[in-house]
DNA sequence: ATTTAATGACTGACCGGTCAGTATTCAAGG
DNA sequence: CCTTGAATACTGACCGGTCAGTCATTAAAT
């Protein structure tokens, strides 16, 4: 006799949500192509017509999973930052902790998932460039030039400080996802961003 | 009347950088998955059957572009910072040269390449992890670490202080393959290094 | 009874891999 | 030099498995 089968049930308000966390979460694992519609369904715990039901094809299935990522907080930190009267020092470490808080979530693997297909979907790369990575840039270029108007920091050119500030954030969730996965070689986040931060303030170099 | 095809030419000796380079471009646009062997073989101006002749699967074709890539580079860079008997900042200064060269080099796809597909390659991952990474981390702790015993840097834990350090290298590398072929925000290596000197050198603060 | 969420067997295009056949090269024999 | 033919680099039509996308059917909900 064969098992009983779970019931069948519909829940057409929870399944959207459902779907795209798994998809997320493959995709991330295996990139665009290698993913099959099958297993996102899977584990979805849905068959693959039901996919199709709330996603017309698997490049919408993506588009959706990259849209609604990294936008909604990007946003709370825009206000969060434009509101704080704090110095630019208690500034960047504000935007440690976000960070820092961001790196246990699943959202790091959106960064690798965009890198890797952006030859793929120029839109979508378009898309990030614009909505994610620009505002973000404008955000923390707006911190640094209000930190050298208050006499906080040494002048320099922000957009070619920018990178100094991000890249070892991107870094991490980078690393979370691909190598981190597969080596006993750990990166500890709170405490490459405490690093990462004295370096930022006062540099390598010992004072003379 | 049809075109006369072009001669065959028999060149065994230099078909295989010709397939590895056609390959490492393809599989840096699009991925492993999304590369058709048939797209390989055009670039490489050869049919598909001689890829494999030379490789014998897709996969071994894989491996074989990310095996013969950085390695040499890496070593090179050992040697010459293993002699060099200048100052941490000298020689933090000649990374950021040396890794500026291989900006201009389509070397640079190959950590892209390594982040994608970690997740479907993880002998690869653990390849890159301990041929190149821990490799290079270990090279750049002895410079830190000798740096400090000179008294020339102020105390900090080398390992969780290389991000701070190599990061905004990747970040251009994977830039200069994603989202910088898609939009027009341009990140400037040479200023992006040069503005990486002086905050790694001095920090953001200015001295009170 | 009607509506519609959900299923999963099915289809067909696509692509990795094969191999029988073709073209080039080169050396030995004339 | 000019055949001849053995060795082999190279080709591309073909095969078979895979997987995105479809749709007739089932069953939950109201």
């Amino acid at each position: 006799m064969l098992p009983t089968p779970p019931p069948r049930r519909r829940r057409k308000d929870a399944r959207p949500g459902e779907i795209l966390a798994a998809a997320l979460a493959l995709f991330g694992e295996r990139g665009f192509s290698a993913t099959r519609l099958d297993d996102v369904a899977a584990r979805a715990g849905v068959s693959k017509g039901t996919v199709y039901l709330y996603y017309p094809t698997k490049e919408d299935l993506f588009r959706a999973v990259l849209r609604q990522g990294l936008i909604p907080n990007l946003e709370a930190m825009e206000v969060e930052l434009a509101t704080h009267q704090g110095s630019t020092a208690e500034l960047l470490g504000l935007i440690g902790r976000r960070l820092l808080a961001l790196m246990d979530t699943n959202l790091t693997v959106i960064p690798k998932l965009v890198l890797a297909e952006a030859g793929n979907f120029p839109a979508l790369a378009q898309f990030y460039a614009d909505e994610v990575v620009k505002r973000a840039m404008a955000l923390l270029a707006g911190i640094l030039r209000r930190g050298m108007d208050r006499g906080e920091l040494r002048t320099i050119d922000p957009q070619d400080a920018i990178p100094s500030i991000m890249a070892p954030f991107l870094m991490m969730a980078l690393w979370k996802h691909s190598l981190g996965q597969h080596t006993n070689l750990a990166l500890d986040p709170e405490a490459v961003v405490a690093a990462h931060l004295q370096v930022l303030l006062h540099g390598l170099e010992k004072r003379p």
